[in-house]
DNA sequence: ACCGACACGC
DNA sequence: GACGTACGTGTCGGTA
């Protein structure tokens, strides 16, 4: 096997996690944000690297031999934080526990450490990895030492080999040290040329190679300026090269045969894992699933063959385990039981088959506290069985706490709330091909562990949602939608499979001819849906100008055809490709593949704890992203039909939700008239912003206009509004001043917002969803500004998401009590669709819109449209 | 089995 | 001055 040796830079990879990450306490109120970054980022680079040698070299003490040449060296840095220092014996204890050496040499810099060993190692043959968070350390790079640099976070580590430095900066690894020579290095204090900076240094370098051949030749440089400050400062230039000289011949006292790594001792590492509080990356070590799983004390319980009313109480915590994802064809594995009579096990085919348990379940008065109502209720309700009476959905309370938290399996949930009695569904069931239900009283525990879970948790997590002031939140809105998901699921929608074939047939008939027509504009067949064979196409052989990369090659994405394509006939073709393409795989055929063939009928899940604002999302399939912009596509809407005869599909969607909810949060005067005088919000955002008059609002006026609206309701950066209009960054950071100039009620919203956020550590919604926001505080300017969009965006997002819950829910009971057979069927982010009996519509265009308009009562008019058809096509 | 590129909706 | 820039779902190709 090839020798790898990986050396990591310690005090490098601690500062940057430090600075990366939020200030993370263990139970102890230690920090270890810097310890865990650490972490993450050794166990990604040991799985990806595998390398058969490590060492993690560390500074030495405050001075260095560089002191000796320039003794301001690192001057001026800001002394060591306090909870950073802290943590570095934790540090030293992790890679202790790992099984890995680390270093530290008197008068020398990690830096020094790892240039002689990588050097020493690459002699001896060895395939040479470093990692660090400073750029310096890419001089070191050749054929076979890479450097790897930490981007963002601590994790995404960008790759130095000498070819991609020749690419990014057009140098050699060597020239590194010349260019350090010119520009300096502020973070070390070292000088280098006034005024030189890594533009100037580049095409200096590019020039004259050397830095000493520069000096040389001062006067070929072009710039008098310039030739004056390189004259001036050729001393400086050259210490300050000298300073950022790695040396590879430090006085190393270690052989790279002894950094050998043998692979890390599990059980001393699970101890460490414990003493920080890293809950969350016990799951991560191979080896520990064992170990956790032996730590779950013992229970126990009865398993119940014949149910009679006797094992139930007034509150009880039931689990009902659906192994598959998919609940609406997953069968039910067996039920989990407890309450004060006991811990039960309830095994699948006698409990399906239990009076006493059906009558038990739809007795609204026999409360039950469940994990994923949702759930539980679609897998009943397909046995005939009606689950009523629950108050308590563990995942949908953990959801509510923190909707950051991500909520894959019960175990892990049940963890961030201190419940650890119960293994994780990967131990017991196995996973991927190997996963299946577990043996009867395996399962059984299992399965009651679960229940004892949630009566375990029941009562804390209440506190705490009453805390956090979300009592409401969760029983008068989210528990209620739960149920009304469920029912919208179940019911599903009728889908017209020949519409469906006839379309793929015609679709299919025409991408073939496209097709054709590429290759013959190619001049070879080639798979058109590889953008690595169309990128060879289009750049390499048809000679088009390259607009963008991607880091795998030449990006092909649609804004980039969108730019060639007057440069050849064949662009306009693979876009069209592209675009039928997507209906036919996607549109067409994906949703052929998930109809139920019994019914004809589609039933999506609803995701309901998934994202961060408190929107749903959709799956298998996904309704909420059936398109509708492009016409070809619309005409999939087509297949989407009543389910009875002489029914019609009735849509109604908001009026610009967020933008209204936007003029309520921030209570801006300028935005608040123009909803109550119900203008067209973009065009009058174009009045706003260029100081013109209604009638004077261009075409291209009201688009700019519109995509800075977009940008404020979704939080996209200067960047992301300069991409989505094709001009600078400068000029959308100019758009969006003038727009906050416009509505100073906005200006004054963001401000606040973002103090908030800081104060609290979180945001809020109007009906008091939270999204906690730690990265406000981060001293990494990405992470900050990404925050900032994000406490800024979340309320808008999240409190249009509370108002079309609220809605669905007053809009079932409006339907209930109206004694309609209209049912809901779908919610897209910010309309309702439903099927409806012809002689209802009359009434649903009066109650739809009254419903949804007051489901919440805002400071500005809320609207909204309708419209239905025999398809979903026609309720447009 | 997993990742990146791409494309659809809001 | 660089960083890398709404989210969520699904498909494909490419590699492991």
């Amino acid at each position: 096997m090839k020798k790898k040796l990986m050396l990591i830079d310690g005090n490098s990879i601690a500062y940057r996690a430090f600075f990366a990450l939020p200030l993370l306490n263990n139970d102890k109120g230690i920090h270890t944000n810097a310890v865990y970054g650490f972490t993450t980022m050794l166990m990604k680079v040991l799985e990806e690297e595998k390398p058969t040698h490590i060492l993690v070299a560390f500074d030495a003490g405050k001075t260095t031999f560089r002191h000796s040449t320039f003794k301001e060296y690192k001057g001026g840095r800001q002394k060591t934080p306090p909870e950073l220092s802290e943590q570095f014996p934790f540090v030293r204890e992790l890679l202790d526990a790992y099984g890995i050496k680390r270093y530290e040499l008197e008068n020398f810099e990690a830096d020094d450490i790892i240039g002689t060993l990588a050097v020493k190692a690459e002699q001896e043959g060895f395939e040479v990895k470093v990692i660090s968070g400073d750029k310096d350390l890419t001089q070191l790079s050749t054929g076979h030492i890479t450097v790897g640099i930490t981007r963002k976070g601590i994790t995404d580590i960008e790759e130095y080999t000498p070819a991609h430095i020749q690419e990014k900066y057009g140098l050699t690894a060597d020239q590194i040290i010349d260019m350090k020579g010119l520009m300096g290095d502020q973070s070390d204090n070292i000088p280098g040329v006034p005024g030189v900076g890594e533009k100037t240094a580049i095409k200096l370098l590019k020039q004259f190679e050397t830095l000493e051949n520069l000096l040389a030749n001062i006067d070929q440089v072009s710039g008098k300026k310039l030739k004056e400050r390189l004259e001036e400062f050729k001393d400086q230039a050259i210490m300050s090269k000298e300073l950022a000289t790695i040396t590879k011949e430090a006085p190393v006292t270690v052989t790279v045969d002894e950094l050998s790594f043998e692979g890390y001792d599990v059980e001393k590492l699970l101890a460490v894992f414990k003493e920080l509080g890293f809950n969350s990356l016990l799951g991560k070590l191979e080896g520990a699933d064992e170990i956790v799983s032996e730590e779950v004390k013992e229970i126990s319980f009865e398993t119940v063959e014949s149910i009679t009313e006797a094992v139930f109480a007034a509150e009880n915590s039931l689990y009902v385990e659906v192994l598959e994802d998919n609940y609406h064809t997953g069968e039910i594995a067996g039920f989990g039981l407890s309450n004060k009579n006991g811990n039960f096990y309830l095994p699948v085919e006698t409990t399906l088959q239990s009076e006493a348990f059906k009558q038990w379940a739809k007795d609204e008065t026999k409360r039950k506290q469940v994990y994923d109502a949702k759930r539980s209720i679609v897998a009943l309700k397909r046995h005939d069985i009606d689950l009523q009476g629950i108050d308590f959905d563990l995942l949908l309370a953990s959801y509510l706490l923190n909707p950051s938290e991500s909520t894959e399996d019960f175990a892990g949930v049940a963890k961030r709330h201190q419940f650890t009695n119960v293994k994780t569904d990967e131990v017991v069931y196995g996973k991927g091909a190997k996963k299946k239900v577990a043996e009867g009283d395996v399962l059984g525990e299992h399965l009651v562990r679960k229940a004892m879970g949630i009566a375990d948790l029941y009562e804390p997590l209440l506190k705490e949602l009453e805390q956090n002031e979300q009592t409401d939140l969760f029983f008068e809105l989210e528990l209620p939608l739960s149920l009304i998901l469920a029912k919208m699921e179940y019911t599903g929608v009728k889908v017209d499979v020949e519409k469906l074939e006839e379309m793929k047939a015609e679709i299919a008939e025409r991408l073939k001819e496209i097709e054709a027509r590429i290759h013959e504009h190619a001049g070879e067949k080639f798979n058109i849906n590889s953008p690595k064979q169309l990128g060879v196409i289009l750049f390499d052989n048809l000679g088009l100008p390259v607009i963008k990369k991607t880091k795998t090659g030449y990006s092909t994405s649609a804004d980039v055809l969108e730019k060639l394509e007057h440069e050849h006939e064949i662009i306009r073709e693979i876009l069209n490709y592209r675009q039928l393409g997507k209906l036919q795989s996607t549109y067409i055929e994906g949703l052929l593949k998930v109809v139920h063939s019994d019914s004809n009928k589609v039933h999506t899940r609803f995701n309901q704890v998934l994202t961060s604002t408190g929107r749903l999302s959709s799956i298998d399939p996904n309704l909420q992203n059936i398109p509708i912009r492009l016409e070809e596509g619309r005409k999939i809407r087509k297949a989407f039909i009543p389910s009875e005869k002489d029914w019609v599909i009735f849509a109604a969607d908001y009026s610009q939700i967020e933008l209204r909810v936007l003029a309520h949060i921030a209570k801006d005067e300028k935005l608040m008239e123009a909803f109550t005088n119900n203008m067209d919000i973009h065009t009058k955002t174009a009045m706003d912003v260029f100081h013109v008059e209604a009638d004077e609002v261009t075409s291209n006026m009201r688009r700019q206009a519109k995509a800075v609206n977009f940008g404020i309701v979704y939080g996209i950066s200067d960047y992301g509004l300069s991409q989505s209009l094709g001009i600078t960054r400068k000029e959308a950071g100019q758009f969006i001043d003038r727009y906050l100039q416009s509505f100073p009620g906005v200006k004054n919203y963001m401000e606040d917002i973002i103090v908030e956020a800081r104060d609290n550590g979180f945001v809020s919604t109007v009906l008091h969803r939270r999204r906690y926001i730690p990265e406000i505080t981060s001293r990494n300017f990405n992470l900050r500004s990404f925050a900032e969009r994000t406490a800024m965006n979340t309320p808008i997002q999240g409190s249009a998401a509370d108002i079309i819950k609220k809605a669905m829910i007053d809009m079932a009971a409006r339907l209930e009590k109206e004694g309609l057979r209209t049912r809901l069927l779908l919610q897209v982010h910010d309309e309702l669709i439903f099927e409806a009996p012809q002689d209802e519509i009359e009434k649903l265009k009066e109650i739809v819109p009254d419903v949804m308009e007051h489901a919440l009562e805002l400071a500005v008019p809320v609207k909204v449209e309708y419209s239905y058809g025999p398809t979903w096509f026609d309720a447009k």
